[in-house]
DNA sequence: TGTACATCAGTGAACGCGCGTTCACTGATGTAC
DNA sequence: TGTACATCAGTGAACGCGCGTTCACTGATGTAC
């Protein structure tokens, strides 16, 4: 009865084209979400039928296996982390000149990176949780191109030269990784406090890219 | 009879003493061997009971919960990776003044964490994983305090100011942890190879840490 | 030195649980005549 | 426009598995007399 109200549902929003791909929506929505409350391993076929009110065994009308899932969920926290990046880089003020907002960009890349790990710990967890199952296409919009992107302008702006950039962005990459990873785990590290270990992470990767 | 054996072996090494923690010990042996196979998850009351040649149940004579072991196998390999930061600092060659000498101390110890987590990423993941139980006593050795004295030698030789070294400490710590966690889940980083990526972010710090 | 006893590290069977996955089925849907 | 049919997204019961953990017990050990 609740079956025969959801089929209705869902078969009318879509009507022609047999519906494909509504469960599956759900279903993926409904992974994500989990994902964000408790990580990859809160990702479970039957918790998942269940919030999405559907039996287990329809899940697998959709998904091909629970590690698919995964890894679908896993690109898709890795695309909402570039989103976050791209709006951080383009919402950031400051800076007069062409360097100086360039820097400034740069700099509100690094910092919604750390950002977004502190504000989704289980998210950025399962970004970057190893997967068995491998991924049918490149993440769109992917992290590291929006990261490679930052680079590209300071090199433009002669922040560096465009010959080190592949260096420069393995440098910033790692620190904003090393620190997000760390204070995930802990709130302060050693005598700093949360917010002034992210800026001295990020005044030390910047100088370190200005000297390259 | 195999058990019959066993306890034999045992009560003869340790003769007095009720042989208290003889078995505790085979028992973590295992689960630190398990840890490097297979990482935390690998740390399984049935697993480590057959491998070490009792029956689960025994298994808890020694150990109160799954959990307070993996905390004890995650503290072992923070301290296997402290012991080795250590090694690979004294055994590094380079520098004849002082201030050359502190800094290839320093960058071994940078090149030996990377490395550590190369040769034992399960291990390296176990150093780091999240545990519920609260651990008993400090690290001994520290990874932690082997890079603060290190910066604390930069600082002596007057590669940067002393009240900076807080800052030195987590600028380190996060680019050595960052390219160690993304260099463990892939070999390579965009078009640079493994090597090229640590010594750039192994210089990249340290030319962070000069400026500071 | 030999014997009775208390200790306690082991055994093995079972507990309850939750997992991913399968299978024969049902019944609502869209389509063809 | 109404009816018969093929399609296929659902159901629900069950599968086998492995997990951590408990419990009454056994039997080897070290100790006291």
């Amino acid at each position: 009865m609740n079956t025969v109200n959801m089929c209705g549902r869902i078969r009318h929003m879509v009507p022609g084209s047999y519906h494909h791909g509504a469960l599956h929506q759900a279903i993926l929505d409904a992974a994500i979400e989990e994902a964000r409350h408790s990580g990859p391993h809160g990702v479970q076929v039957r918790a998942l039928a269940k919030t999405v009110g559907v039996s287990p065994s329809a899940v697998y009308r959709h998904v091909p296996s629970i590690d698919a899932l995964l890894t679908e969920v896993a690109q898709a926290s890795r695309e909402r982390l570039a989103v976050r990046l791209a709006a951080g880089r383009d919402g950031s003020r400051g800076g007069r000149s062409r360097k100086g907002k360039a820097l400034a960009r740069f700099r509100a890349i690094g910092r919604a990176y750390i950002e977004f790990a502190l504000t989704e710990p289980h998210l950025f967890d399962t970004a970057f949780t190893p997967t068995t199952v491998d991924v049918p296409r490149p993440d769109d919009p992917s992290p590291w191109d929006v990261l490679v992107a930052g680079v590209r302008e300071l090199a433009e702006v002669g922040v560096l030269p465009a010959a080190k950039a592949d260096q420069a962005t393995l440098i910033a990459w790692s620190g904003v990784h090393g620190i997000a990873s760390i204070l995930v785990r802990q709130a302060a590290v050693g005598p700093l406090g949360g917010d002034e270990a992210i800026d001295a992470v990020l005044d030390g990767i910047l100088r370190s890219l200005e000297t390259l």
